[in-house]
DNA sequence: ATTAGCACTCTAGCTTTTAGAGTGCTAATA
DNA sequence: TATTAGCACTCTAAAAGCTAGAGTGCTAAT
């Protein structure tokens, strides 16, 4: 069933009143604000007749009108189809151009607190590391007499260090050279490539350096074990200013979900294969316990591949022009970044 | 006035009981629970002359027992004087001790994560670093062709490390004999030392390496700049859980402090200053924000030195006993793990 | 095809009612 | 004298009842 153009009007305006007002939205309302041209009682009608198309619902028989999931994506389709206008104040990006030569981690940390703080929504953001990921380099020194640091650079500009304990007498130049032999055989490897199996060999070829190289081992697989995605979640306090969040218990099965950083991930990355952008509303959502929200992800990429996604979780009344124009934007400006660095 | 031996045990049991149910205490529940000897007409004599001392109110005439602030800090000072015997389930132990050669970082966010999941409340973790921290190490290497790596090793075994992009053409020994020297003029001086002059004297001394020196001493610079205390923050969810704040403007309100990192981490500090182990009962919040919760504080030190704070935050009708014997054993735990490695 | 007019419906918020939990006081008891 | 049983009294939280007003759907007029 295809909409006039009378009723594409009226199904936008009541989205988007109530995107701003959050309260059933009645005739006169659109017919004042909206649509002087036309009179509550047609607008009835006309509603009336896109209810049964099942594009909004009524919270009572004497109340206005609330959009349905339908009416969102309704809504969102228009958006991306590029009929409705996007618009994106750039200052902010101004703000974060003087700090694009950070480091990619406090660079996404300081990118989540912008989009939570000008959307008032919770931002996630999941930076994909992946056992796939190459050794760049691994690098080892003396710290002290006690101690050596080993250094392990991987694809996608991380870095891991850690602290390995010398029990026995090593001079500088023997750790030095420890480290570069490591480095050579392992440089280029993957960390998943890293199994029971090849550490076993590695041991056994390193057997005269006998405790450090064991521990220098050890300190590489801790490394591959901890090596999953990391998350950054920022203004999770603004679900408590929405008025569909009342409910006390409603938030923190939200707020649960998504402190389990290792689903989110996950879910994240499942969500975002496909599409660059992907607006999510309400039961759209594979997350069960998130069916009260919508997410907005979008991916990054470097090269083709994807470094991470970004990932808006708002109501499903949520101001969908102006995240989407957010995303696209941060996307663009994270691919520009890391790609000239 | 001094407390009547049955008065101090009629206290102690309107604190427990209110502590575990959060509803008003009864004379009956009282005698029947704690005090069976008693007949609850006797106990409600008692109640009334504890009241008029400060130690209850009634949210309305009929209703049972609430304790004030001044009965929990009864409470609080019994179990501090030792009176009130501690108990601690040291199977928590044993699971941390699996992962005691960590890295700090890692270790205290696992610390932050079992506090808060044992205790059901709020934890907040400060690790304390300041610009006096001395540099222990710099190091500087090749990363490929256009890029090299610069390593800061501060004081508490705090790695840092920054991308350097190489402008100019510079060979791996060229690069390592830099580090060397830079290393040699900074290793034992404290960050803040590193001042506007100091720096600008330095690119002077080093001008043979142009681009690359300038790069370096920034990115040295920033390291400088971003060295304040961390705060790791876990649980948010489990003040959702409880019945004092069902209102969800509360919760705000305590949530927004709690995420204002710099600001908690600076609080912390203040207050945990003197005591090793504070516990701080409401209104006595210095941070009227929080004069809903209370908080235990507990700092663990290493040398003499402070190096971070352990916090929990929860309602006043806090489980202190709990809490106060796992912050005991948590800092005792962290001051061992981190003097023996 | 649109719209003015009107009866109708439903809720949010207010008041009223009521059961029950817990008190304080008095008088009896040990 | 210290304790306790008994009882009238108080107060609330939850249920029930009431009402204004917002918004509808339908009918008849334009």
């Amino acid at each position: 069933m295809v909409l006039t153009e009378r009723q594409k009007k009226i199904l936008l305006a009541v989205v988007k009143d109530y995107i701003e007002s959050a309260e059933p939205v009645g005739s006169r309302t659109i017919s004042k604000k909206y649509l002087p041209s036309l009179s509550p009682a047609t607008i009835r009608n006309e509603m009336a007749d896109l209810e049964e198309m099942g594009y909004f619902y009524q919270p009572h028989t004497s109340a206005g009108r609330v959009p349905t999931n339908k009416a969102y994506r309704y809504y969102v389709n228009a958006i991306l189809s590029g009929e409705e206008k996007l618009t994106f104040d750039d200052y902010l990006f101004r703000e974060l151009l003087n700090e694009a030569k950070e480091e990619i981690e406090s660079l996404l940390r300081r990118i989540g607190k912008l989009i939570s703080r000008t959307t008032d929504y919770i931002s996630i953001i999941v930076a994909l590391r992946s056992r796939e990921s190459v050794i760049k380099k691994i690098e080892l020194f003396r710290l002290d007499l006690m101690h050596a640091l080993m250094i392990i650079v991987t694809e996608g500009g991380w870095v891991h260090h850690k602290l390995i304990t010398l029990k026995e007498d090593m001079d500088e130049e023997e750790i030095e050279e420890l480290g570069r032999y490591i480095n050579e055989k392992l440089s280029g490897k993957s960390l998943g490539s890293l199994d029971e199996g090849f550490i076993r060999e590695l041991i056994k070829k390193l057997e005269e350096y006998k405790g450090v190289c064991v521990e220098a081992i050890q300190a590489l697989a801790e490394v591959r074990e901890r090596f999953n995605s990391k998350v950054y979640l920022e203004g999770v306090t603004n679900i408590l200013k929405l008025p569909e969040f009342k409910d006390v218990e409603k938030i923190r099965i939200v707020l649960e979900v998504l402190e389990e950083e290792d689903f989110m991930a996950k879910m994240l990355a499942e969500l975002s294969r496909g599409e660059n952008l992907k607006v999510i509303i309400g039961e759209e959502n594979p997350i069960d316990r998130m069916k009260e929200c919508s997410l907005v992800t979008a991916s990054y990429s470097l090269g083709g591949k994807i470094m991470g996604i970004l990932g808006i979780v708002g109501p499903t009344r949520m101001d969908y022009k102006r995240v989407i124009s957010l995303m696209k934007a941060m996307t663009k400006f994270l691919e520009s970044v890391e790609g000239g660095s």
